[in-house]
DNA sequence: ACCGCGAAGTTATATGATATTACATTCGCG
DNA sequence: CGCGAATGTAATATCATATAACTTCGCGGT
């Protein structure tokens, strides 16, 4: 997204790119562990630099979250577009609802990162994560196919999205493996999506009788 | 909901009820600050007691979360009951739904700490936390008014149990205030609410058809 | 009434993370 | 080539988790 410089490792004591070695190697261990995982000093550990060096490229932890978080957002786009540019049989918006909820749970730790961190919630609305943020919305907004309604296309959207991420949270809570599971997870969300495109059908029409 | 002791304090050297002081201490901590927000050493200065202490009570820091997880869900429970069970106007439904909206947004710390945290995921089936959040979720499927037809219930109060909590992380993570924000959330809450009623009610008449 | 055990505190300490300060090295540009 | 800015390092302050070893006190058995 931001063209960085990316430079090759220059010596032994300039690392030479260990901002965006740091981001990557944090959205590794996210993966495994969620946020609380990251560590400043096991990542320069890991790295091979001193403990304070990171602090030259962020200002101190929560920094580093919030660029991690933009990477990951950027990521999920960017596999979340090819999925749906892709042909295939099943719908844009059904495909873009399974992987979603697939990510959700392989992807949990990330996931989680994205969707159910305070890191998000503190992000301003112009920032760099807030951006990467919508551009993922309009992503969705661009699955549901709907005709150019606007304002309603959007109301979808943003029901399916809630929905989506309620799902996952309850699914990785192990709230939908109680006797309530008799359905799996892929059938609720595809009873969610036919329920979305329904109900946005519907809205279309009675708009339009509305504006005749 | 377990029949504590809740002894008074016994003398200057025993506290006489740490446990339950530290649950609530920590939970008026998340209230502000979110789940990271508990330091085990800040809790043990407020109450008075040495930094060790409650250690004596939790074995971790993850230890003392669950408890306060669990409590929190339990207070969740005792309000929404007590206001489901109140005489109105509007459908019960449609109270539990605004009412945790607004829980999600007003004490937000302790939302995430209930429904967005790694503590959550981790809880055992047969825990005291697991116990605490299946019973929260029944409350919901005693506010869907539906017709004992189990599974359908069942589902429903699981898409909208996930519309909700999805609508409240977007809400917070400042998602739903762009130029999507023409419907109030109050509104959109209102949507889901009647969408899974007509939902509810259509899949009813169908499996009833079904069976006939 | 006493005694002793266990529950619930204490102090002291090890470990590890964040973050800052002062200093060292190297890049790149004039 | 030489100087300043960027990027590292070493040293250190602060703070939180967690454990160990010791102390105090309630309580139950004899």
């Amino acid at each position: 997204m931001l063209p960085r410089p990316a430079r090759k490792a220059l010596n032994a004591y300039h690392h030479g790119d260990l901002r965006d070695a740091l981001v990557q190697a944090a959205l590794h261990e996210v993966e495994l562990g969620g946020p609380e995982a990251i560590s400043i000093s096991a990542l320069a550990k890991k790295l091979g630099v001193s403990q304070p060096a990171p602090y030259k490229h962020f200002a101190d932890r929560e920094t580093l979250l919030t660029a991690v978080t933009a990477q990951a957002f950027r990521q999920f786009s960017a596999m979340m577009r090819a999925a749906i540019e892709k042909p295939s049989k099943q719908s844009k918006l059904s495909r873009f609802a399974q992987l979603t909820l697939d990510f959700g749970l392989r992807r949990n730790g990330i996931y989680r990162l994205m969707f159910a961190s305070r890191t998000m919630a503190c992000a301003p609305k112009g920032s760099e994560l807030h951006s990467a943020a919508m551009e993922t919305f309009e992503l969705l907004v661009e699955a549901l196919e709907a005709p150019a309604v606007g304002l309603l296309r959007e109301r979808s959207a943003l029901k399916i999205w809630a929905s989506l991420h309620g799902v996952v949270m309850l699914a990785e809570q192990g709230l939908l493996t109680g006797q309530a599971a008799h359905v799996s997870r892929e059938e609720l969300v595809e009873d969610i999506v036919e329920e979305t495109k329904l109900a946005l059908s519907v809205a279309i029409e009675k708009a339009g009788k509305a504006g005749s």
